[in-house]
This record gives structure tokens, sequence and C-alpha cells, in this order.
DNA sequence: TCATCCCTGTGG
DNA sequence: CCACAGGGATGA
């Protein structure tokens, strides 16, 4: 998504944020707009541009999403940032997503997914909590979710409910690969559109990486590995999908 | 480490 | 109608 944000924003001259929803507060109070965007980029699912003396700090939750736009789209906008040429509108209908301006962007995150994992072995051992919590819990590892934790497991071949600490040198080895190996198709797909309505890129695309998902959303339809039916859980609270047989 | 809550929309 | 939804902060 900044990716796809990138061309319109990076270099350009930020005119106005216009907040139609309360929640969200004042946004421009701290700012001098025009501000030019010196970049954006993105740390875990933190969004962030980069405002020189300033960062606007925007996170989509379970609903939201960033377009581009010359003029408003459909759905509820939250927030405009608008620019010369067009303008990013955070539509979010469950108004879970926040926007902030800050001096400097903190936030308790664990190091990237696509970076260097050799830290990876070291942390599990430490720790006993199911390993779909963990790959899920920001602080460990920063930016991966639900769905791509689910198929993460599924291409390790291990259980969700796997403590942690539990991993053989192999398995974690498997993990190792999986993590980058799942982000980066999914990235290539352009993310997980499960339906209408539901996560697009910047200018509407659909991510096709839904028809890849190996157990995500198939409760009850057959593995594509063994034909076993996949399995529904639920684990701190959120869905867990898994193959029984796939995975031990 | 957990359930709960924040919100609204959709699908069964 | 109720269950559930891609996330995360909070308080027990």
């Amino acid at each position: 998504m900044v990716r796809g944000l990138r061309p319109h924003v990076e270099g350009e001259g930020l005119r106005a944020i216009e907040v139609y929803d309360p929640k969200l507060g004042d946004l421009d109070g701290a700012l001098h707009l025009p501000v030019p965007v010196k970049a954006i980029s993105r740390r875990g699912k933190y969004v962030l541009f980069d405002l020189g003396v300033r960062t606007l700090v925007l996170h989509l939750r379970m609903s939201g999403r960033l377009v581009w736009a010359k003029r408003k789209p459909g759905g509820r906008v939250r927030l405009v940032l608008r620019f010369p040429e067009g303008g990013v509108y955070f539509v979010d209908p469950r108004r879970l997503g926040t926007a902030e301006v800050v001096s400097e962007f903190t936030a308790d995150l664990g190091p990237e997914p696509l970076g260097d994992l050799a830290w990876l072995p070291a942390a599990l051992q430490q720790s006993r909590t199911p390993l779909k919590l963990w790959l899920m819990d920001q602080r460990k590892i920063a930016g991966i979710g639900n769905i791509y934790a689910a198929e993460i497991l599924f291409r390790s071949g291990i259980a969700p409910v796997r403590r942690a600490d539990s991993l053989t040198r192999g398995e974690v080895r498997k993990l190792q690969k999986a993590i980058p190996a799942v982000l980066e198709e999914a990235i290539a797909c352009c993310g997980t559109t499960l339906t209408d309505g539901q996560y697009r890129g910047p200018q509407g695309e659909i991510g096709v990486f839904a028809c890849e998902l190996a157990v995500y959303g198939r409760d009850g339809e057959p593995c594509r590995q063994c034909g076993t039916p996949i399995r529904r859980t639920v684990l701190g609270g959120r869905g867990t999908f898994f193959c029984p047989r796939c995975q031990r």
C-alpha cells in the first residue's frame, strides 16, 4: 500500500488535513501547512508520513483503507490528506483506525519480518505462548496479522497451539523460511481481498492472495495438500484455521 | 496471559 | 437475530 501511494505523495506538498471523524481529534494543530512529504514508509502495520519536524502516523486496524483519488470515494471517509493532484482518503467503516501527528514515532514493536531472522530461534526459546499468538504479538515480531499467521503456520507444518519454546530446530528453520515467503508472495499478489468492500490497494486494486490461501477462512473445506477438512478454533479470541493433519 | 471493549457492516 | 470480522489497548 505504501509503495502504491509513494509516487503520489513523496516530495509533494501536503496542503490540508481534513478530519471528518471527531474521534481522530485535531491533527494539523502542530503543523505549518502546506508541508512537503519527505517520505512515506511503514513500520510494522503503521504507515508513516515524514513531514520533516513531525510525522503523521496512521494505523488502519481492521477495516481501514487508504485510497488515492482525485475526488471523494464511496464509503466512510474519516480523513483526507489533500495534495495538489488529489487526495489520500482514509476510508474506515468500523472507525477503529487511528491517526496522529507526533514529533517522533515510537511504538513497542519487534523486528521486521522481512529482515534478517537470525534472532528468531533464541526469541522463540524464551516464550511459552502458543506459536500463533507469538507471531501475532507485535512486540515480538512486527507486522503479522491473523491471515498471514495462519498461512505461515500452515506452510511451516506447525499447529497454532504449539508452544513457541517447543519447536525443533527443523521447525524453527521452516518457520524462518515461511515468514518472508508468505509475506513476499502476498505482497506480490497485492495483498488479500476476502470479499468486496474489504482490503484494496490505494487505486482500488484487489489483492489476489485470497486465491492462494491454504487455510484462512477455509473451515470445513478440504486441505489442498492432504484433503483433510480444515478446522477452525479460537485462540486469543481470534479465529484460527489449520489443517489437523499437515500441521503438528 | 486472558477476556473485553472499541466500532460498524455483513453473512448465515 | 446472532456470530463474526484483516487489530490492539486495557484492566482483571
